[in-house]
DNA sequence: ACTGAAATCAGTAGTAG
DNA sequence: CTACTACTGATTTCAGT
């Protein structure tokens, strides 16, 4: 057990190829509608998908849920600088655990970081910016970049032959 | 059917996100283990969420995939600026139906849409902006950064009282 | 609106071809 | 890989509170 080689030796065929770009938008669909749709058993399509959760090419299964629903109206950008790079480690050390940071990258350019931050108002985003970013992390600055409309919002990937395929 | 009001009345208690935020990360848990979780019966978590799926605050449901187990290596978010007010309905109706274009969001600011795009390599990231965008779409100026680390990527939503709820 | 039992359906494991 | 089996366990429905 441990996590030795992350993903050792699978190859991804056409065929699996085919399950994770169905799975990926309905995962809620029989492994015998999944066999229906790409021309395999129930067994063949079972045999797959436990193989790649096995190898971790299939993280997990997960909801796919309405921001407007929970009150979430407002999507930003955060683009974040820290000065000294001595803060940094607790920056990043940090940063996940806030459940409006829906995503924190860690860039190649003039910001250190963007978020990607969900909230219902625009004063729960000043004071997400101003009191944790800038006074608990310890932040020199941010531009920060308001989401209009999304035109798309997805988590599905590009999947397509020449990634790690055979 | 139709797509009349889209969620009418649906008002959402305690328990509700509750089974909100066990599903967007563990869809795969049974209605016994989420009503174990919570302190309720496996036919009231059903009820639950067939009533959420049905006022479409649950969407769907998804796989989580691993990008670097497809390939995909490279993730960036560019920024694109497009001059001409005429051009801009055609860009937006096109956007989405790229499949390396994750995502896509009209801003507020000196640019016009946010892209986050993931490829394979440099080169496919060179090809999407200088094919797709500049010549195919007629973005007038693009601005990319690239990704080095991300040190969170989820779709999961902050989910707190006070949204839609009762 | 929840519980608990009964019925239906899907996932899993094994066999054989 | 398919096809078929049997089994386990989950989902769904339904009557009752």
């Amino acid at each position: 057990m441990g996590a030795g080689v992350p993903n050792a030796d699978q190859r991804l065929d056409a065929r699996d190829l085919a399950i994770l770009e169905l799975v990926q938008r309905n995962a809620d669909w029989s492994h015998g509608e999944i066999g229906r749709q790409i021309g395999l058993s129930v067994s063949a399509v079972n045999d797959r998908i436990r193989r790649m959760v096995a190898a971790k090419v299939i993280r997990g299964w997960t909801a796919d849920l309405d921001p407007g629903a929970l009150g979430l109206h407002l999507l930003a950008f955060v683009n974040v600088l820290i000065d000294r790079a001595e803060l940094i480690p607790a920056f990043a050390e940090r940063i996940a655990a806030y459940p409006e940071v829906q995503e924190c990258h860690h860039l190649a350019g003039d910001w250190n970081y963007i978020l990607k931050v969900r909230v219902p108002t625009t004063a729960a985003l000043e004071n997400f910016i101003s009191c944790e970013l800038k006074e608990k992390l310890k932040v020199s600055r941010t531009a920060t970049t308001i989401v209009l409309r999304s035109l798309k919002d997805s988590p599905a990937l590009p999947i397509m032959n020449g990634g790690a395929a055979r």
